[in-house]
DNA sequence: CGACTATACAAACGACCGGTCGGTCAGATA
DNA sequence: TATCTGACCGACCGGTCGTTTGTATAGTCG
C-alpha cells in the first residue's frame, strides 16, 4: 500500500487503454475490436494486455465498467443536478442528447452498439451488460415516481411504461442520426419526450415549450 | 433464356443460402458471421459460395436485399390489407410486433444487428442498408400523411416527428425484450404507439382500447 | 458423340486472430 | 549491495479468416 511508481504507471496507461477501448469498442464493438488493432491504437504492444487482464473477456468486462462509469458522469450526474420531478427528468434526457450530439464517443453510444452485439450471445458480457442496463431502466423508473411523488405527473403515468419510451426514444437517436437522419433525430427524439412529458404533466409551464 | 436444371438448381440453393445467411446475420452480424460456419450451417463447402458471389461483400449485400424483401412480407404487406388511415398504421406497428414475438428470425430483427454494425463503417454495405432504411421511414411517413388526408390524424401532426416516434418505440423492443425486460417491452411498445396514435386521432374509436 | 457451362468440391494460400513465452528494465525491499 | 517484482516488449504458437486454384460432375447444346 505504499506509493509505488510501478503501480502507479500501470494504473495510468490501464485507464488510458480503457478510454480507447470504449471509444473504439463504440464504433466497431468489443469483439471486432482486436488486441492487435487496439495494441496499435494505444501505442503499446499487443502482450502489454495480459500484465492487467487475464484474457480478452476480462478487458471487456472492465471496458463495460468504464463506460458505465462514463455514462454516469456525463448523463446522470448533470441530471442529478436539476430540481426533482419532471425537470430531472427531462434534464437526463437532454443530457442524454448532449452526450451523443457533442460526439464524447466516436461511435455515438458504447452501450448500443455493444447490446445489439451481445444480446443473443450468452455470457459474462452479456450479463454485465443486461445488468448496466437494468439499473439504467430502474433509475429512470425511480425518477419518474419521484417525479409523481411531487404531483408533477399525472396518477395513471405508469413508471415503466414512461420509462421505456423515453429510454426508446433517446437510444434510437444515434442510429438514426448516423444512417439518415442527419441532426434531425436530435430533434425529434428532443421533442418526443418533450411532449410525451407535457401532456402527462400537471403543470406543463415547468417544462420548455418546445 | 431456355429453361436450364443447373440455374434452377444454383436458385434454389441461393435462396436457401441467403435464407441462412439473414437469419444468421440477425444474431451474429454480418461481418461477425464467417463464411466457415455460414458453409457448415447450410451443408455447404466454404469455396462454393464464390460460385454465386464474387466475394463476402456482394453476398452482404444480396443478404440486405433479401431480408427486405422479408420485411416486406411480413411486416409491410400484412399492413396494406387493413383499411387506410390510423389503422393501417397500427396494423403496420402489430405486424412488426408479430414478426418479433413469432420469432421469424432467430436473432430478432436483422436490420437492427445490422444498422449497429455499419452505422459507423462506410461502404457499399452501409450505403445499402442506409437506402433501405430511408426507405422504411418514407414509407411510415407516406402513411402518416394518408391518414392526415383521411381526417384520421389531426392537422398538427408532423409526419416525420411521428414516424421517428413509431419507429423508434417498435425497434427498441428486441434489444428490451432480449436483455431485460422479457415480453414486457412487446406490450411497452405495443401501448406507446397505440396511445400516441389515439391521442392524435378524431377518431380514437378506430383504434383498440388498450 | 464432344464442346461448353454452371455448380460444387477439397486443398491450399497469406493475413490476421487471441494467447503464450522468455526476457528486459525500472522501481521497491532489505 | 543483491534480490525481487510489476510493467512491458518482440517473437512466436495453433487456429481461423476470406479468397484462390484446380478438379469433378451434371446438364445443355451443336
Amino acid at each position: 500500500m505504499t506509493q509505488d511508481g510501478r503501480r502507479l504507471r500501470g494504473l495510468r496507461s490501464r485507464e488510458a487503454i480503457l478510454e480507447r477501448t470504449v471509444g473504439l469498442a463504440s464504433v466497431e464493438g468489443l469483439d471486432g475490436l482486436s488486441l492487435g488493432r487496439l495494441a496499435a491504437a494505444t501505442g503499446t504492444s499487443k502482450s502489454g494486455f495480459f500484465a492487467h487482464w487475464r484474457d480478452k473477456e476480462e478487458l471487456q468486462l472492465d471496458a463495460v465498467e468504464w463506460a458505465a462509469r462514463q455514462w454516469k458522469e456525463h448523463v446522470v450526474a448533470p441530471a442529478m443536478s436539476a430540481p426533482p420531478g419532471v425537470r430531472r427528468l427531462f434534464a437526463l434526457h437532454e443530457a442524454r442528447m448532449r452526450f451523443y450530439s457533442d460526439g464524447v464517443l466516436p461511435g455515438g453510444c458504447f452501450f448500443f452498439t455493444v447490446q445489439a452485439e451481445f444480446d443473443d450471445r450468452p455470457g459474462a458480457v452479456h450479463d454485465r451488460v443486461a445488468r448496466a442496463m437494468r439499473e439504467w431502466q430502474e433509475f429512470i423508473q425511480r425518477l419518474v415516481t419521484q417525479a409523481k411523488e411531487l404531483g408533477e405527473l399525472v396518477e395513471e403515468a405508469d413508471p415503466a411504461q414512461l420509462a421505456y419510451e423515453i429510454d426508446a426514444l433517446g437510444e434510437m437517436t444515434i442510429i438514426h442520426s448516423r444512417l439518415h437522419d442527419g441532426p434531425a433525430a436530435l430533434t425529434h427524439a428532443r421533442r418526443a419526450v418533450l411532449q410525451r412529458l407535457r401532456a402527462l404533466c400537471p403543470e406543463p409551464a415547468l417544462l420548455p415549450e418546445d
